[in-house]
DNA sequence: GTCTATAATAGGATAGAC
DNA sequence: GTCTATCCTATTATAGAC
């Protein structure tokens, strides 16, 4: 099943057309949105004509799809792997959120026209709309979980998973995306950020931080 | 000047087909965006004629701008008044978090697809792009001061303005916009999120709480 | 101030040659 | 796998009657 616990999305070969296609459109959406950009557009970005686009996508929608796949798979998986690993709650959501931001700096394609409501709310992105709702349900099942534990403050979990949201987007808006000069220190501050606001006592702070900083260098970099 | 100390946006009578094409059109720009909302859809909602539109606004974009206005003069105003006032820093940031959450969700239209990055570079909205820049500055100015005066600890205050930024639209969004159920303590959890992020001592933050409570419920409400 | 009629263009997508 | 040619629809906006 699509984002479910064993699904990854296909590889893609950024060289290829079909490559080139996804990281143009990225750009383009980020930039314009969804429907501000025309599938001549994306055509003129990679050199060739209209109609060859869906040679290789079968609607404009499916490349957006893709790229949601290809950003939002990887999100999943690793919040379902911290949920099943033996860490405090509050190491589960530093690490979600600052690998979250680390992955979308690092990756080739830029994610920030993507997750729009707007877009989202196409009959044809249905299974999209549920992989981020599973999303949120998992960062809703460490924070209440968090709560009960006593390490976090009262907040409403569905209030701060939003809030989170919100720090991620604007933190990836503010970077302009893959190809800005990244400031390193980002993906941990904005896990700082909203571990402080939740954080019953913030003197663990300082153990979140080198646990998070430890893995975060793990993460492969470059890819682009 | 627009958006400048001594501007505020023209009244609306929101009864008037004006004030229903504005009321229409920030539902539908919420809920499909401005590139996916047609001026048919528009006209169809205050059921008149696609082209009547053009007699109250002369172009799509004008709809769009004057609903900007609305929602960003009186935010823009508002945190100039504090930041003239004789308050601490976290105050002015708490209150201009807890009253902006409050206005959207008190205001008659919905603001949720406003603030669009895709939309806002279109150069016919070159005053709103600049009015927003003002608010945003005006936001770091306080968090700047803030962090020298031993208030906040040392985040970038470019990256702290990004962050309650999205913790304001999202609250926004998830709230469902003017009409919902409104719930009642949002203002204030949100300004509570952010200040918690940035105080050194969140002790300071129950007599924040208080302040920005008596001002709070200061405010008309109900205009829609 | 709202209507009908219509201009002018841009959009997504298909057919079929090479 | 890419091209040219083209279809069909939707779109913003204008003209001019009432």
């Amino acid at each position: 099943m699509k984002y479910g616990p064993d699904w990854q999305p296909p590889e893609v070969d950024w060289t290829s057309t079909r490559g080139r296609i996804l990281l143009a459109a990225a750009s383009l959406f980020a930039a314009r949105g969804f429907f501000g950009t025309s599938t001549r557009d994306i055509a003129d970005a990679v050199q060739i004509r209209q109609p060859s686009l869906f040679h290789h996508f079968e609607a404009k929608h499916a490349i957006y799809q893709s790229l949601v796949e290809l950003d939002l798979g990887p999100s999943v998986a690793r919040i379902r792997q911290y949920l099943a690993e033996d860490i405090s709650w509050a190491a589960k959501l530093h690490l979600t959120i600052a690998c979250d931001v680390r992955q979308a700096l690092d990756q080739p394609f830029d994610s920030r026209g993507l997750y729009q409501d707007a877009v989202l709310s196409l009959p044809e992105l249905a299974d999209e709309r549920a992989g981020i709702a599973v999303f949120h349900e998992l960062v809703e099942r460490v924070v209440t979980a968090g709560c009960e534990a006593g390490e976090f403050v009262a907040f409403e979990p569905g209030f701060v998973q939003r809030a989170m949201n919100g720090v991620l987007f604007e933190t990836l808006r503010e970077q302009g995306g893959p190809g800005g000069r990244v400031r390193g220190r980002r993906p941990l501050e904005a896990a700082d950020f909203v571990l402080r606001a939740l954080l019953v006592d913030n003197g663990d702070l300082a153990d979140l931080q080198a646990a998070t900083m430890a893995r975060l260098t793990a993460i492969p970099r470059g890819r682009g």
